[in-house]
DNA sequence: GTCTATATGATGATAGAC
DNA sequence: GTCTATCATCATATAGAC
């Protein structure tokens, strides 16, 4: 069988969804037109509702497959093996390189998140928290449980606090770049490590 | 001299400051649009631009005060007197707390920071990360010479992991409600504490 | 499947009466 | 200072030719 008009017919829809992923990565919603879309994807405007119904069925898909790589890009870059530490402080910089590498699927996400107004798809979002959370719950679940780690914190609590720390580097490097005694901006490995450093070891000296 | 009519006068733009900043941080700058302001404000759409030359100046006009507003409430928040650990647990705590308060001004302001698009007014929010922290490393260089924290960790770098938890915790808080392994959600108090117990003493048990 | 042409409405912004 | 009326522009969306 000839599988060649099938290609074709997908070509259109994914050279629209291609532009509308990148100008719904750097725009919000209202900010983006159709035209906008159909200028980019190089077709006229009316052929884009020859595939999609309406804008806000273009901007579903495009937010579906987005979460669905970014969630791949995401959860490959932090599968490791190792030591607990090793794991941990891979996993750290890993992730915080990935939401680097990626930053249009990342804000486009994001956005999905911030802005509750219109609950278009919290769905995609959250499926990616809980990657993270799951895998970085279970190393620090794996620490505890070997005696690496203290037994009295809460493993989803420093979850939070390292995957935060990640999205607010992320979020907030352009700023903190221009902040002087900030020296990590350009440096998200040495971010990370000094985080997991702090977290391993604690701000209080080891007493006696 | 009667100053009613001053007062007159200025009734109007505040009126219209205040409908634009409601509608302005619940949704995009595109998304807002002028009839929207103007029914908010109770007058007719004319009217605005006959205080505001258009839309760009009314938006500038509403992130200015809801900047200046927003590093009122947070440095009131955080301003405190006592012991280095008392400061630094009532910072987490009232910071977090002050952004929780006040919703609406810090989604106008930080979506003034991941737009990066337009870049309108990043100043304006550049000024409230100063303040932040520069208050927050001063408390944690405090701890470092009276020889209560470790000397070998650099202090911008734990103010930004402390910040971007509570950043983090605001923006995702509706997540975090819906993912299981989480308790904390709704206890802002509760995770601050948490926060800060596990940045003092660390993760891995004091050795020997 | 892709196009041109167009219907319909909303937008930001202006002019001028009161 | 506030309004009604209106501007040109651009949006989404549809119809129909090829």
């Amino acid at each position: 069988m000839d599988n060649t008009l099938a290609m074709v017919e997908g070509e259109g829809r994914q050279r629209i969804l291609a532009a509308a992923e990148k100008l719904f990565s750097a725009k919000a919603f209202d900010a983006v037109s159709m035209n906008a879309i159909a200028c980019e994807a190089g077709i006229s405007k009316a052929n884009i509702y020859h595939y999609f119904p309406n804008k806000d069925t273009l901007y579903l898909a495009v937010l579906r497959v987005a979460s669905h790589n970014l969630r791949a890009v995401l959860n490959e870059a932090v599968s490791a093996h190792g030591s607990v530490l090793d794991v941990l402080r891979h996993f750290a910089r890993n992730h915080l390189q990935a939401l680097l590498n990626r930053p249009q699927l990342v804000r486009l996400v994001w956005r999905e998140i911030l802005e509750r107004g219109a609950p278009r798809a919290q769905e995609f979002a959250e499926q990616g928290f809980a990657d993270m959370f799951s895998a970085l719950v279970d190393v620090l679940k794996l620490g505890q449980s070997r005696g690496e780690f203290r037994q009295d914190f809460d493993p989803a609590l420093v979850a939070t606090l390292l995957l935060g720390a990640n999205v607010f580097f992320f979020q907030s490097r352009d700023i903190l770049r221009h902040y002087p005694p900030i020296t990590f901006a350009d440096d998200p490995a040495g971010y990370d490590a000094g985080i997991v450093e702090i977290l391993l070891r604690g701000l209080v000296p080891a007493s006696s």
